[in-house]
DNA sequence: TAGATTGTTAATCGATTAACAATC
DNA sequence: TAGATTGTTAATCGATTAACAATC
């Protein structure tokens, strides 16, 4: 069941429900494809465009109703339910993203920490207990985990990587600086702040 | 001055510094545009394109040296010298982004922090002292900030964009599950971690 | 009903890829 | 020289936008 609907349409979809979910908290019950993408700075036909790839959310001359959207569009992404998900690397990185709400907010269930330092295994981060990566393999087999975020340096990261792959993993958000290589049944996600930062500068007059 | 190098295109150029830089430690002086789409999962001739925005930067016959496109990416990106950074927002996030060290090593300097909470201001974090948000004016002025990262609440975000903005600020890195509303002078990036992971579920299967 | 907004089609726009002459 | 790889042009591919009939 390949699915024939463009990657570029998905990564979207994420930003929708965020602004969504927010319309909701505001007290908002209902609103267009215009008001939408006025908020999102994205065009009102690109929005029907890409809602529609999923089927008719809403309603001629009255917009959407943003209850029943927000729930279709967790449907579509498979953020109904919790997923439970595999930390690597207990650092400071790890650490903050440990300890870091948001995930748990929004549906993503920490559920193990790896650590590859021997004097960090068997303590704990908040109420996380941190395993050995040598464990990769059976804790993340015993869960059935198939979500992890890789917090390690740089170096690390592609084994790593090939660890949780091997372990079942078929999604990774990589903190690393550093480009992975995993085969074709497997997404990943990068996250790297100094990327967005230079990406930034490029527009900017630099002055000391 | 405006530009007329495709956005998309600007995008890419800090992948390809990084994973250049990362060629280089390992030892390598030479690359091609075939070797470098490989690691990086781009086509050759997508690179070739990028790169003849800015120049002819290669050799036919050999590719490029990497010390050499290494020096012009930094250039074209406005990343050889060190920018000073600001940082509202010194909760767990915050504090998580002035303990990383990623970014002093890739030209980004942290030089001040704000928050509102009063009993943190004066107080420090690392070397780093805790302004009040209501001295952005003052002390991002003082300094000439250009870049600012957000690491407040969501319902905090715009009014703390109002003032960095007011202030001068030009580029603002937001952690802040929200979207922001900026002069179109005014570039703003974003990171939230989970609107990756949800791209991801997209693609997997929801096995309890 | 009249006004508003959807879902969808066709037109436009822009980005990627293929191919190759130039040349190291 | 022969082989390799660039920079660039033209062709292809895909994404965005404009427009509007359908309809709430």
């Amino acid at each position: 069941m390949a699915s024939s609907i463009p990657d570029i349409v998905i990564s979207r979809l994420p930003i929708y429900l965020r602004a969504l979910e927010r319309l909701a908290q505001e007290g908002y019950e209902v609103t267009s494809s215009l008001e939408l993408g006025r908020r999102l700075g994205i065009s009102s036909a690109q929005i029907r465009k890409d809602l529609s790839h999923f089927g008719g959310f809403g309603k001629q001359g009255t917009g959407y109703r943003i209850s029943f959207l927000v729930d279709q569009l967790r449907q579509v992404l498979k953020v109904e339910n919790e997923w439970k998900v595999a930390l690597v690397g207990a650092g400071d990185l790890g650490s903050a993203i440990a300890r870091y709400k948001g995930f748990e907010d929004r549906g993503f269930h920490i559920a193990c920490i790896f650590d590859s330092a021997p004097e960090k295994i068997g303590k704990q981060i908040d109420k996380y207990l941190i395993h050995a990566v040598d464990d990769i393999p059976s804790v993340i087999g015993a869960h059935a985990i198939k979500i992890a975020m890789v917090a390690v340096p740089a170096q690390a990261a592609q084994f790593v990587t090939d660890a949780l792959v091997t372990a079942g993993v078929k999604a990774i958000l990589n903190y690393a600086p550093i480009n992975l290589k995993v085969p074709s049944d497997v997404h990943v996600q990068y996250i790297d702040p100094v990327i967005h930062l230079q990406r930034m500068t490029f527009y900017l007059n630099y002055t000391p």
